[in-house]
DNA sequence: CTGAAAGCGCTTACAG
DNA sequence: CTGAAAGCGCTTACAG
C-alpha cells in the first residue's frame, strides 16, 4: 500500500503538504494539489487510518457496549447496533462491538486502550456503574435509554409517556375502558431496574389516572408460555377485560393463543396492543397485530449524532424522546360489552 | 494516561524492557519485571492499543462485513454478530461492523485503510463480489456460508444435507410420507443467488430421492401473509401433505394459521418443523414449534477461530460445517391418513 | 538480561 | 502557499 511518503516523492512535494489536500486542512494551489492528485490516483493511495489515529489523537473509532450476559438482544436492541453502525459509517467513522459487564469495570479497562474516541451504551439500568465508569474516565458518551436521574446527561430514549398515551387514546377512541397491561419479567436480577420496564409501567399507571381509569399490571416471561400465563390470570383477576397494552414481544402471541384457549378471541372480544415491537414481529402473527412500533433504527442514530456532535462538534440532535408510531393491525376493535 | 515512557521513567529501565514485560515477549530478570510491575501499577498503566498497533502492524481488530442493504438482520444473522463478538473479545481482539454494497468496492476502500487484520464475511452470495475484493486484496477472512464452489476457501457454514436429513428422519419415523418444504422467497434480486435458500432446497430434493419421496417446494413472503398463502397454495396442489418442514422463521406462524382456517390443525392433522429458527422464536408460537436450531452462537465463535488461525497460527476448527439441531416441540406428531 | 535507536505512517505547530 | 522537523506511543532488530 503507498504511503504518504511515496506520493509526495512522486509529486515532488513534501509530505505536510500532500496531508494538506488529503485533509483539506490548509490552502494548496491549484497546479499542485492537481500534481498531488495524479500522484495519489496512479498510486491508488489511501490514508492510513492507524497512524492518522496515533498522530492526530483522534481514532474515529466509537465503541457500542451492551451488556456481555444478554446472549440474545431482542430485535429492537439489534435495530440500534445496525443503525448504528450505519450512521456511524456514513460520517466515516468505525464501530465496535463492546460486550461487557454491568459492572463498569471492564468498560474501563477497554476505554483506557484509548481505541475510541466516544461510546454509545445500550440497555442502560436506573442505577448504572456503567455510567459512573464514563464519566469518571471522562469520555464522550451517549447513551440509549436513561438513569434514574438523567437530566443533564446525554441520552436518547423511547418517549414512553407519549407511546402509552397514544396507545391508550387509541383504544378508548374504541371504546374501550378496562384496559391491562403486561410487561416482561426481568430475566435476572442484574435486570430487574431496566429502565424501559419502570418507565412504561410508571407511564401506563399516570396516563390511567387521569383518564380515571383503573389500571392493572401482571408481568409474565418472554415466550408463548409466559403470554399465555398471564392471559389466564387476567381473566382471573379482570374478566371485564376488553384491551391490553402488552409490552413483551416474545409473550404477545402467547397472550393470543392464552386468550384463546379460553374461547376469548382477539380482537372481536379483546383487543391486543403491542408496544416497542417492531414491524417484522408484529407481521408474523395472525391477526396482524397492531402495534406501536419501536423507533429503534432513529435511536441508534440518534445517538451516533448526539454523540459525534460532542467530538466534532456538529448540530446536536434537538429531539432525544421519540415515541413510538402507531400501526394499525388486525388486533384492535371497538368493544364489545362482555360479562 | 501513563505511557511506556513514564513507567520506564518510574522504574529505572529503558521502554524497551517495560515492553518486554508488557508482552512477555523476552526474558526479563525477576527483579527488573517487579520494578516495572509496580510502577506500571502505581501509574494505573495500560498499554496504547493504537500506537502498538502502528508499530507492530497488527491491529487486533477484526471486521463484520454484512449487506448494507439488509436493514433487517434476521434473529439467525445477529446471532453471528453478538457471538463473533464475544469471541473475538475473549482473544483480546475488537470487532467492528462494516455495512457494504454487495459489489466489493466499499469493502475495498475499507480494507485499503489499514483498520483491520482480517474480515468475517457474513450472507455470502453463490457468486460474490465481496470475495474477490477480499482475495484480490490479500486480506485474511473466514465467511460464514459459502460461495458456489468454496472448495479450499476459508467457510465455516450451516450443514444443510445433515439438517434436511435429520428433519426428513424425524417426520419419516413419525409415519409421515407427504412432506412439503417451504422455503422464503428473496426479498430482491440482489439475494437471489444466496446460497443457504440454494442448498436447503437442494439437499430437500436429494433426501427425498433417495428416500423414495417425491419434493415439493413452495416459496413464500417471510411473513404471515406469505406463510398462509403458501398454506393454501399447499392444500391446493398436494392435499394429502402430512408434513411441512419450512425454513423461513417469519413465515412459520402463518402456515400455521393458513393451515386453520382450512380446518387442519398443527399438529394432530399436519405436522410442522422449522429448520434453522432460534428457539425464542420456536417459543413464541403455539404450539410451541418443533424447531432444527440454528448453530448462529456457534458458526460466529466459528468463524472468527478460523480467522483467527491465519492471523496467530492457532489451531483451524476441524468442523466447518454444523447441521441444526433437532429439538423437539408440539407441531410435530405421528402422521394420520387423511383425505 | 538490558538499552539505544530506528521506525511504524501520519499530523501539526512553526518558520519562511 | 510550502517545507523541515518534532512527535503521537509503541515494537523490534541489533548490539552488548
Amino acid at each position: 500500500m503507498a504511503t504518504m511518503r511515496e506520493v509526495a516523492e512522486r509529486a515532488g512535494v513534501s509530505i505536510a503538504t500532500v496531508s494538506f489536500v488529503v485533509n483539506n486542512t490548509k490552502p494548496v494551489s491549484p497546479a499542485t494539489r492537481e500534481r498531488i492528485e495524479a500522484a495519489m490516483a496512479e498510486l491508488g493511495f489511501r490514508r492510513n487510518v492507524v497512524a492518522r489515529a496515533l498522530a492526530s489523537r483522534r481514532t474515529r473509532i466509537l465503541a457500542m457496549a451492551y451488556p456481555a450476559l444478554q446472549h440474545r438482544l431482542g430485535s429492537t436492541a439489534m435495530s440500534f447496533v445496525t443503525s448504528a453502525a450505519s450512521a456511524a459509517s456514513e460520517r466515516e467513522y468505525h464501530l465496535v462491538l463492546w460486550p461487557v459487564d454491568n459492572d463498569g469495570v471492564e468498560l474501563t479497562e477497554l476505554i483506557r486502550q484509548g481505541l475510541v474516541d466516544g461510546i454509545v451504551l445500550m440497555e442502560v439500568l436506573l442505577d448504572d456503574a456503567r455510567v459512573d465508569a464514563l464519566i469518571s474516565t471522562g469520555t464522550p458518551y451517549a447513551m440509549i435509554g436513561r438513569t434514574a436521574d438523567p437530566a443533564g446527561l446525554p441520552y436518547v430514549d423511547i418517549d414512553f409517556d407519549a407511546t402509552v398515551d397514544t396507545a391508550l387514546d387509541h383504544l378508548q377512541s374504541l371504546g374501550h375502558r378496562e384496559i391491562a397491561f403486561v410487561s416482561e419479567r426481568p430475566p435476572s436480577e442484574e435486570f430487574r431496574a431496566y429502565g424501559a420496564k419502570v418507565r412504561a409501567e410508571a407511564a401506563f399507571r399516570g396516563s390511567c389516572e387521569r383518564r380515571g381509569l383503573e389500571p392493572i399490571i401482571l408481568e409474565c416471561a418472554q415466550n408463548a408460555a409466559g403470554g399465555r400465563k398471564a392471559a389466564g390470570e387476567l381473566l382471573q383477576a379482570r374478566p371485564r377485560t376488553t384491551a391490553v397494552v402488552i409490552m413483551n414481544e416474545h409473550a404477545a402471541f402467547g397472550v393470543v393463543s392464552g386468550l384463546a384457549r379460553s374461547g376469548v378471541r382477539v380482537p372481536e372480544d379483546v383487543s391486543l396492543l403491542s408496544v416497542s415491537t417492531s414491524s417484522d414481529m408484529g407481521a408474523m402473527a395472525d391477526p396482524v397485530l397492531t402495534i406501536m412500533r419501536s423507533p429503534g433504527i432513529h435511536l441508534g442514530r440518534l445517538a451516533v449524532q448526539l454523540l459525534l456532535s460532542q467530538l466534532d462538534g456538529g448540530e446536536a440532535p434537538s429531539t432525544r424522546l421519540l415515541p413510538c408510531e402507531l400501526h394499525q393491525g388486525e388486533s384492535t376493535a371497538p368493544a364489545r360489552v362482555r360479562g
